[in-house]
DNA sequence: TGACTTTTGTTGCAAGTGCAACGATATCAG
DNA sequence: CTGATATCGTTGCACTTGCAACAAAAGTCA
């Protein structure tokens, strides 16, 4: 009977996580049964509709997902063929990786319903609450940023006036 | 080249998802590494300690984790000795759980520390931002209690305060 | 009482995950 | 040129997840 008063709920890390996975699950709705999308292939697609032709190593550097994951996804992808691999002709290591016309018609179909649920979110917000929330999260990234014992950030998480 | 302009980086769903992702990952050091804890169980743990002997669909519809998952967390602690399993007196379907000697004291010793970790995460926030933090969580967890589509928040995690 | 429904916890199974090890290619030192 | 090292993408494997099906116990209502 010495340590009862601790609440789950109130406790930070588990509210951000049941919070963060509440909403993942509700914006996969979209991508999954409207497309069979996985929140990884998701994130390729997203990707690659900004950043072009890249690397498997790239994509695992940008959107938080380790490499053999991307490798698997983009294997996915390509078998449904919403995405084309070619192998970089000055280096044979490398993987070039790019949407296809498939891929990127499907990407317009699904991807303007994505935003709409964002803008559903951000629409509960006021326009103070909605800095308020970039500068919390960017301070608790600072935090993990200062912690050895933490993963990394992704490169692109990283904001481009990232004042020290 | 139609939608090219949407930045991964800056999707909400994908921002939330990626800071708590690396909190969680960083917190699981605590009482993986240490203790040999799942989050699963881990949560469970930590439930118990709070409202003591409670059956598995109480844990589950508390901590965010479904019957199954609770189950086997409740399973896996019991036999690393964590835990113990009574069947109830009064109603023979219901399993009473509760926190076993060993498993307090392992609690003690990993809750300070986790305790310590958020601690470290708030004292980056300002009293405004930890205001703000909790507001604004709570208006995203409103447009998702408003959508049906959505899986529903568990009963814990609705603050008693929950003006409509 | 006796069939029907509901609830509780568990299990099966296919799919996804995370980590380390791997082969293949490229780079570099001597 | 050659051996050592580093990088890239893939694969193996043990483990977790999520969903649905399930048996057992309780509740319901004629």
């Amino acid at each position: 009977m010495t340590i009862c008063d601790f609440r789950l709920a109130a406790f930070l890390p588990y509210r951000l996580a049941v919070l963060s996975e509440r909403i993942s699950r509700r914006l996969s709705r979209i991508y999954e049964a409207e497309a069979g999308l996985s929140m990884a292939e998701w994130r390729v697609m997203v990707h690659l509709s900004r950043c072009g032709a890249v690397s498997v190593r790239e994509i695992h550097g940008c959107v938080n997902l380790d490499k053999p994951r991307v490798s698997r996804a983009v294997g996915r992808l390509e078998e449904s063929g919403l995405v084309e691999k070619t192998s970089s002709p000055t280096d044979q290591r490398l993987l070039v990786i790019s949407l296809s016309a498939a891929g990127r018609a499907l990407l317009d179909r699904i991807l303007p319903p994505a935003i709409a649920y964002e803008s559903r979110l951000l629409a509960a917000l006021s326009s103070e609450d909605r800095v308020a929330l970039d500068r919390i999260m960017e301070k608790l990234h600072r935090v993990m940023d200062a912690d050895p014992e933490a993963r990394p950030r992704s490169r692109l998480d990283i904001p481009r006036d990232a004042a020290e």
